[in-house]
DNA sequence: GATGAATGAGGATTCATTCAT
DNA sequence: AATGAATGAATCCTCATTCAT
């Protein structure tokens, strides 16, 4: 049955992953109880909801079904560009490289970390078990690479850069119409995400004492600051 | 205390800013489409949904009162903080006082980095006036502080700096629920918010190049890199 | 009370009589439940529904109030026309005048048709009481006119008659909107009501057998006829 | 045999007719704003008002259905009856003709007059479009046969006949309630509809100068009033 | 796989009315 | 005489879901 499916949506997307695929956005976009049976098949074309039903239970399968497709594949992206060996690894190549990775594939996919966002607010605790098992892995990952590439930071404080980061990453695409809408200017045209890559790239880097930025700009800041310091 | 101010203010409070406390905590946990006049009328006390119409005309209206306090006081805060003079200003000292003082409001007014999350997410557009009247202004003195506080970075980058600093603060509180559930630990109780005050205030430091964190650490990385880089 | 009632009415009407004046507009309008006592209280400039009631109990109440009102003084106009002696009488002159001193007052109270054809359609049952009081002599005062004016129809048809031209001048007045709609033109504007006017004596002055159309005419149904008017 | 009709009705007849039928009379009783959805369903059946949101959009197409429907058979009964060659017409026997059959429909369809008449007061605004598609071919034609038929009035006042025809026999049904309270006998028993049926064919007759009344009655009633004329 | 029909529950909102002030 | 607040009942309509075809 995998096999006969997998050579329909050769030839045209079945009708199950079209599903997915509207309600990815949807979803994305209202959340889960903004979002009407009703206006999914209706997008999808099929003439009569009850037709959604023979592919997901209810509504709340299509929605975990949605979010674990969407998790799933970041996942992989974000496990793809971690450091295997635990020698000598170029931690600013693999931040930057994973920067890019993450930011292509958003782009492909911008509705992604909306749809998370919610599922972290509105649905945290009825898609509890869902959440759990997708994102989990996810954070230990993260917290796994942060561990050795943290190490300016005070070990308790690594969970907070760990979300620190996520919220860096993440919070710009999933808030780019409120951004937009404050500083009238496109947060997803091309220059702003050039610009954001490499702001995230830098920003991460000197979070993790990569130094991207120059010492000189310091200076010119406010001289007497550092005096106090000492 | 807690419990005698709620007390109080269930007596004194008028039946309108019950309602607004109502309010605010149920749509900053559901969104607006997912809290029912009739639930928020309820909890109020009211016995009946008509009441509510007595004090706001519709379900919307309420919603934009909500906003609309919930921001005002966080503008107020955040402007109260911004420096005055153009002379010699102690930035980092501005930066920790406001940290310190939003998060000293948000652990009161846990529900606000939700409600504004989600009002960018699921109403941008069906809100988006009231949006920008409220948050532009925020956003306006964010940049104005940046403008002389970020000389480390490119001018075009401040914007994003300005963002990402917003989703280091607000993605926290926006998200506890969903870091605790990945996690396994609580992020609103009393230690881990004190993590995330510290954390703030060096993440900020870092990013505007107060050098919080002790150079050596920033040595044992990798001073290749910059080599690199050059 | 009475007096002091209409004391105040000579300085600027009283509030029960605005009322009253907004009522009969908007239940001629859109009828009895079309209407919302909160709607009327708005436009009589009362902040309050609740102050209405202090004027009539209830919005029943009122609605019979409009009613009476307007009906009244339809009834006194027409019997100011009807002849006191039986001996000769002009009755072409009779019906003229009344045409006339209707039309006249319906130009001023263009609600008034309305509100009557839809008390008899709405509420026929709820105000029967009501209606009937008002109505019945009406139309006995109609009936007697015909009694003798009407001689040239079967006795059993006249109150058929009695019917007919009341539909003939009211229905015009409760029907100009979607005689407007029908026929692209108005039905009220000064040259209308004139050529109704004239229409209105003409064809009455027809029925009752005035011969205010020309004998020939009547000749002239068929093509040959109106060769001959020519 | 009109049980059996309805009983057969009942059971044949779609879901969809049967609301239509129901909301039909509903609406002519107590006009769109004076009938509930709930009713209606009810009424018809459904277990459920969300059941008639299946057949009919809202109750505002439902009430659109309803007038279409009425009246869409109205005027192929007054096109049925219209003389189809210009020569030679029997106009007394026309119009005769029409009559008949209309109030035979009418006897059927006893609502439709008052949803017709409700639909020009209440709702031309509302139903502006749907009135003007359906009322304004069945004026033309009326208008079309009265060029012809009604050479004996001015011109100008034809529309004002037209009006006083359709008011004559219209009025009559659609005021019946009003008339029985105000006369106290039935006006849609047999005999007052067969005593209506002749006085509508006089009436018209008299007003087209058909003279179906005697002239003796004419002399009768006041000699000198044609004198004073000329 | 898809569809038309139906349904119970609940959505926001408006209604007429009452009561204390 | 007027008003602010409250309320029960009703409004239209949408929701997710089921069932027979």
């Amino acid at each position: 049955m995998a096999e006969s499916r997998s050579v329909r949506a050769a030839a045209s997307k079945s009708t199950r992953d079209l599903i997915l695929d509207v309600a990815e956005r949807r979803f994305a976009e209202r959340g889960f109880r903004g979002v009407s049976v009703r206006e999914i098949a209706a997008e999808v074309g099929l003439k009569n909801q009850a037709s959604l039903y023979h592919h997901f239970r209810n509504k709340r399968a299509l929605y975990e079904a949605v979010l674990s497709r969407g998790v799933a594949t970041l996942v992989e992206l974000v496990a793809a560009g971690a450091p295997v060996e635990t020698g000598r690894v170029d931690y600013r190549k693999v931040v930057e490289d994973t920067v890019d990775r993450l930011i292509d594939y958003l782009l492909e996919h911008p509705h992604l970390p909306r749809l998370i966002q919610r599922a972290g607010m509105d649905d945290a605790q009825a898609f509890r078990g869902t959440l759990i098992r997708l994102l989990r892995p996810l954070f230990q990952q993260g917290m796994g690479v942060l561990a050795v590439a943290g190490v300016r930071w005070p070990r308790e404080e690594l969970p907070h850069l760990a979300a620190g980061i996520y919220h860096l990453i993440f919070g710009y695409f999933a808030n780019t119409q409120l951004l937009s809408l404050v500083s009238e200017s496109d947060w997803l045209d091309a220059a702003a995400v050039a610009r954001q890559r490499r702001f995230l790239k830098a920003a991460i880097g000197e979070l993790l004492g990569f130094r991207t930025l120059g010492e000189l700009r310091v200076v010119s800041v406010t001289p007497r600051l550092r005096e106090k310091r000492q």
